[in-house]
DNA sequence: CCCGCGGTGTTGACAGTGTCTACGTACCTG
DNA sequence: CAGGTACGTAGACACTGTCAACACCGCGGG
C-alpha cells in the first residue's frame, strides 16, 4: 500500500475544516465531510462514534492552534521591544494576547465557530476539554503577571481571566457575526480591538509584525 | 374575529419560546413549534414564509423586552440614587445597564440565544433589523453621556458602544453556554458581571432592587 | 493450508427535518 | 348567491445523523 497519503482520519479532519470554510456552519455535515474526503457517507463513524466528536477533534486542535498562535504573536511583540531597548509590560502582553484571540478568529472563522459552538461540539470529550483548559490557562498566567504590578491585584486570576476572555470573544464574535458595518458604519475590526484593549487595560496596543506566512503569498484569484 | 384564545400566529411564537425553553435549541424545530401549537406541521408556512423568519419574529420581540428591561433597571437604579439623595453617574448608568443586559439573557436563555444565533434567524428581516438598531441605539445614548464626562471622550460613541456591547455580550455568552464552574471554579455570575463592569468602566455596579413583578403571573388575555 | 477475526469501507435502511404542492374549507365581499 | 382569499391539512421530496448488514483484506494460530 502506498504510505502516500495521510489516513483516512486525517483526511476527515482536514475535510471537515475545508467544509465549513466553503459552505460555512450550515454546510458542515456528516455527508458533506465524507464526499470532500472522498469516501462513503457511513465511513467516518467508523473513526469517530458521530459527528459532534468529529467536530470536537477539529476543535481541540482548533485548541492548540491558538495558544501556539498567541505565544508566537508575543514573542514576535517582544522581539520588538527588545529591539528598542525595552521590554513588554505585561499589560501590554494582554493586549497583545487579545489581538492575537482575534486575528485568529478572523483567519480562521470556520473552525472558530465550530471550537465555541456547544450544540455542534461534544464539550464532554476529553481531549477538548483539556485543550480547552490549556488555553485559558495560558491566559491566567498572563494575568497573574499582569496582577504583580498591583492592577486588580487581589482579585482571583481566575476571575479575571474569564472577565477578559468573554470580553475578547465578544469582539471576535461581533467581528465575525455581528455585521460591524451594520452596527457601527465602518469594518474596522483593528480600531474596536485597540479601542477594547484601551478600555479594558488602560493600555496602547503594541505593534505585532506580521508573520510572513500568515497568508500564501498569493493575491486574490479571480 | 378574536373571541376565544389568541391567532395562531401569536400561539405559534409562545409555542417557539416554550419550546426552545423545554427542549434547548436543538429541539427549536419547525415541527415542534407546530405540535406544540397544536396544528399540523405545514401550518406555520401560513404565517412565516420560514422557519428563520418565525424565530426573527421572536427574536425581534426579544430585542424589544431586552429594551424595556434596561430601561426599568435603569429608573429602578436611579429611584435607589434618589431616595440617598443623589444621582446616578453616566458610568454607574452604563454599568447598571450592563448588568440589565446579562440579567435578561439569564432570565431568558432560549429567546436570547435564538436571538444572537444567525443560523437561525434571518438577518435581513426589516422588524429584526429595526429592533435591533433601537437596542443598539440605547446603548449609544448611554455612551454618549458618559463621554460627556471626559471618558473616552474623542473617540466616535458608535465605536465605545460596539465594544462595551460586545464585553457584556461575551459575558452573557460565557455565563449561559461557557461553563462558569469548569472554568473559573465557581457560578457566582454576580461578581463576574460586577468586576466586568469594573475593568471595563471603573467603576462599582450599583445596586438594583429586585422587581416584584420577575416573573409575572403568566395571564392569558381572555 | 485455511480458518476465523478484527479493522475498515460500502450500502441500504429508518426516523426526523424544512419546504413545496395539491387539496379543502370557511368566511367575507361584490 | 358566486367567487375569491385566507387558513389549515396531508402528502411528497431531498436532505440529515445514525444504525445494521454485508464485503474485503491482512494476519496469527489450528
Amino acid at each position: 500500500m502506498s504510505d502516500g497519503g495521510p489516513g483516512t482520519r486525517e483526511r476527515l479532519l482536514q475535510a471537515a475544516r475545508e467544509v465549513v470554510a466553503t459552505e460555512g456552519l450550515e454546510g458542515l455535515t456528516l455527508r458533506a465531510i465524507a464526499r470532500r474526503a472522498g469516501v462513503s457517507h457511513g465511513a467516518p463513524l467508523r473513526h469517530f462514534p458521530t459527528l459532534a466528536s468529529l467536530l470536537s477533534a477539529v476543535a481541540a486542535d482548533g485548541f492548540r492552534r491558538l495558544v501556539a498562535r498567541i505565544d508566537d504573536d508575543l514573542a514576535r511583540a517582544e522581539a520588538v521591544a527588545a529591539a528598542e531597548g525595552g521590554r513588554l509590560d505585561p499589560l501590554a502582553r494582554l493586549a497583545v494576547a487579545g489581538r492575537a484571540y482575534v486575528r485568529f478568529a478572523l483567519a480562521d472563522p470556520g473552525v472558530f465557530a465550530v471550537t465555541f459552538r456547544p450544540e455542534r461540539v461534544d464539550v464532554t470529550d476529553p481531549d477538548y476539554a483539556t485543550a480547552g483548559y490549556a488555553s485559558f490557562q495560558q491566559l491566567v498566567d498572563l494575568v497573574t503577571d499582569a496582577q504583580a504590578t498591583g492592577w486588580m491585584a487581589g482579585e482571583r486570576p481566575e476571575d479575571v481571566a474569564a472577565v477578559l476572555w468573554a470580553h475578547v470573544h465578544g469582539i471576535a464574535e461581533l467581528a465575525l457575526h455581528g455585521g460591524l458595518p451594520a452596527v457601527v458604519g465602518h469594518d474596522d475590526t483593528e480600531r474596536l480591538i485597540a479601542l477594547s484593549n484601551l478600555v479594558t487595560l488602560g493600555v496602547e496596543t503594541p505593534p505585532v509584525p506580521d508573520r510572513p506566512t500568515d497568508r500564501p503569498p498569493r493575491e486574490e484569484q479571480r
